[in-house]
DNA sequence: AAGGCTGCCTGCTTGC
DNA sequence: TGCAAGCAGGCAGCCT
């Protein structure tokens, strides 16, 4: 489950394998993996070779590689299970789905390896489009996704108070990614449990104070699971070398159900929500009714 | 506007 | 032992 802190770990670690890198070519193992490119694999191989890459950026979840002189980027979302892999030319690695064979002028011949178990990840070359702010531009793709928390234009005073306004509960907002982006539900448990907030708790009744301390906890939680390059259940996240993040031994509520919360003792347990898992301390996380004020 | 639900996917785990 | 159901969930799109 690759959330913002898993996809910046892959982004910095693609940063200087490809920048300044030629595209010597494409091989699209898994077409639906390119289910998102508008005009179909050929297209999408034929008009990435011989591309020269610029420095990989990141919003939120969406990761995206500028093409050199072409107003287009290489657009990447990892889904569930997607890795990006770089490795040595001719290496293969399970479960490929696209290869990108780089050229780099100074590390020589280079191979990218998109790998993805349940294919809900995808690439596309998609135009870049200006944002608003001087020389920012995203692809279309990610035009509707919100900043992130790490995003330094990032505003915590218009995120509290467009979260205060909406008709809707906490955690289905912390995941929606027009709202804020880059959390899933990992994140999204483990920041209301350091809040102390009930993951369904009417955005309306939360105080300003509350919010202004979730989106902090966000941060927070964001920020360390980053330094410790992120969390990892099994193969299904790794960086671009293949190494696992030990942010999973940092868990205090996602896949904790059973074990004793680690402010009050009492056993943090596990819901449905919104087709997923929600996992929360029913003591130290309930539900304030009372003054928005 | 909000949200419920489905489809997209595979591999591992659980249950009969 | 073997098979099938259940489960993990990000996102788009449809419908109410």
């Amino acid at each position: 489950m690759p959330e913002l802190p898993e996809v910046e770990v892959v982004r910095s670690g693609l940063e200087p394998a490809v920048t300044g890198a030629r595209v010597a070519g494409v091989e699209v193992l898994e077409p639906r993996s390119l289910r998102r490119h508008a005009h179909g694999a050929d297209d999408f191989a034929a008009r990435l070779e011989g591309a020269v890459l610029e420095r990989p950026e990141r919003r939120g979840k969406f990761l995206w590689v500028p093409l050199a002189a072409s107003g287009t980027a290489l657009l990447v979302h990892l889904g569930m299970s997607g890795q990006v892999l770089v490795r040595e030319p001719g290496v293969d690695d399970r479960q490929t789905r696209v290869r990108i064979d780089l050229e780099h002028p100074e590390h020589g011949p280079l191979r990218l390896n998109f790998a993805d178990q349940r294919i809900f990840g995808w690439m596309a070359l998609d135009p870049l489009a200006p944002t608003g702010l001087p020389d920012e531009r995203v692809p279309a793709l990610v035009a509707h996704i919100a900043r992130d928390p790490l995003d330094p234009h990032f505003d915590d005073h218009d995120f509290i108070t467009r979260i205060r306004a909406r008709s809707t509960t906490v955690k289905r907002a912390l995941l929606d990614q027009t709202m804020v982006s880059g959390i899933g539900n990992i994140y999204a448990d483990e920041a209301l449990w350091a809040a102390r907030i009930h993951f369904d708790q009417p955005t309306r009744t939360l105080s300003a104070v509350k919010a202004r301390q979730l989106i902090a906890e966000v941060r927070r939680v964001l920020t360390r699971a980053l330094a410790e390059g992120g969390t990892s259940f099994d193969a299904q996240y790794v960086n671009v070398n293949g190494a696992s993040g030990y942010f999973s031994h940092s868990l205090n509520a996602y896949g904790q159900q059973g074990r004793p919360c680690a402010r009050c003792g009492r056993p943090i347990v596990r819901v449905k929500f919104m087709n997923r898992g929600a996992h929360y301390c029913a003591s130290c996380q309930r539900i304030r009714g009372g003054s928005a004020a």
